[in-house]
DNA sequence: CCTACAATGTGTACAGCGTTCACATTAAAC
DNA sequence: GTTTAATGTGAACGCTGTACACATTGTAGG
C-alpha cells in the first residue's frame, strides 16, 4: 500500500484518479468526466493518469465497474435474499432507485457498448446477471429461470431508463416506487398461476 | 423549397447537415458525430452549421427526432393496427430490430435527458408514446392502458438496450425475435387471463 | 433596374480536449 | 550504493465546439 511521502508521486493516483472522475461525474454529468479534469482535481499533471489508465475509455470503464459493484451492493441492502415476488419487487425497485439518484453513473454503465472492453467490466455485469437470475431462481424454482429472469430484468431496466428520460412520471419516488412494483408483480402473477 | 444555384449558398444546408449526420452516425458511431465533420461532408465552411442549429445537441436532437420519426413508421410497417396479443408482439420485435439495426441512432435518441431539449424531439416522443398505448388499448380495451403500455413499452425497451449491450444472446435474429415475442406474451397473459 | 436589407456562408481565433513523446524524479531491487 | 523500473512533468500535435467580424448572395421596395 504506497504512501504519499514526496510531493511528487501521488502516492496512489490510480484510486484518485477513479474517487476524481466520480466525483466530477456527479457533479457536471459525463460531458464534464475528462481525463484532464481528473488529472486536475488529483492536483497532477494531464498525462500523469496515462500510467494508470490506457486512455479515457479505461478510466470511464473503471468507473462504470465500480458502478456495477455498488449497484449489487444497493441491490443486496434492499433484500438479501428474496424469496417472494413481493420482495423481489423490492429489489426492482432498488433497482431503479439507483438510476434515478446516480443518473450519469447509470447511463456511463449502460453507454458504449462494452462486450470488447475491460474484463473487470464484463465480469462485474455478469454478476448482475447471476444475481439477478439467482433470486428469480429462489422466488420461482419451477420457471425457466433463465427466461423469466431476462425478462424481469429487461422490464426494470427499461423502466429505469424510461424513467431517466423523463418518459414516465417520475415526479415522486412513491409514485415510481409503486409503479415498478405494479409492473414487476404483475409481470410475476402470470408465472405463479400456471 | 431553395436550389444550389450558385456555390456559395448551399441551398439547403439545414437538409444536408442532417444527412451528412445521420451518415456519420452510421459509420463511425455518436463518437464521430462532431459539428466539423458534419461541416466538411456538406463541403461547407465549419461554421456554416451554425446558422441553422445553436449547437451540436440541437443537430443532436433534430437527427434523433427523425429516428423517432423512422422508429413510428418502422413500427406501423410491422402491423399497422395491431389487435391481439401475437400482432402486439410483432410490434415489440420490430422495435428491438430497428435498435439492433441501429444501433448508434437508437442511443443517440435515449441518450441525454431530453426534457429542456427541442420541442420537436419531445413531440416525437410523446407521438411514440401515444402510439404505444393506442395498441395496448386496442389489444386489451378492457385493462388500464397507461399502466399497461407503460410496462410493455419498458419491457421492450429494456430488452433493445440489454441486446445493444451484450447482456443477452443477439447472435441471431430468429433467437431475438422469438425471446422479445415470448417475453411479450408472457407479460401479456396475465392481462387477458382475468 | 437599382438599391437596401436580411439571410447565409467564410475565415480567423480561442480555449479545451485526448494523446504522444522525451525527460525528470523517485522507489525498489540487487 | 548503483542500477533499474515505476511514476509524474512539460511541451507539442491535431482535433473539437464556438464566437466574432466579414464576405457573398437572394429578395423586397422603390
Amino acid at each position: 500500500m504506497p504512501q504519499a511521502s514526496s510531493s511528487y508521486h501521488h502516492g496512489d493516483l490510480r484510486a484518485a484518479c477513479l474517487r476524481a472522475a466520480r466525483d466530477l461525474l456527479e457533479e457536471d454529468g459525463s460531458a464534464g468526466l475528462s481525463l484532464r479534469a481528473v488529472a486536475r482535481r488529483a492536483g497532477v499533471s494531464a498525462t500523469a493518469p496515462y500510467r494508470h489508465y490506457a486512455d479515457r475509455d479505461a478510466l470511464v470503464s473503471a468507473v462504470a465497474a465500480e458502478g456495477y459493484r455498488e449497484l449489487a451492493e444497493h441491490l443486496a441492502a434492499a433484500h438479501p435474499s428474496p424469496k417472494t415476488p413481493d420482495e423481489l419487487a423490492s429489489v426492482a425497485v432498488a433497482y431503479v432507485r439507483f438510476a434515478l439518484d446516480r443518473p450519469a453513473m447509470f447511463r456511463v454503465m449502460f453507454a458504449e457498448p462494452c462486450d470488447p472492453n475491460s474484463e473487470e467490466r464484463v465480469a462485474a455485469t455478469a454478476a448482475i446477471s447471476g444475481y439477478v437470475r439467482g433470486i428469480v431462481h429462489a422466488t420461482f424454482p419451477g420457471s425457466d429461470p433463465d427466461a423469466l429472469s431476462t425478462t424481469v430484468w429487461a422490464l426494470v431496466h427499461g423502466l429505469a431508463f424510461l424513467h431517466l428520460d423523463g418518459k414516465l412520471d417520475s415526479s415522486t419516488p412513491e409514485a415510481v416506487d409503486a409503479q415498478v412494483r405494479a409492473a414487476v408483480q404483475a409481470l410475476f402473477s402470470v408465472s405463479a398461476a400456471r
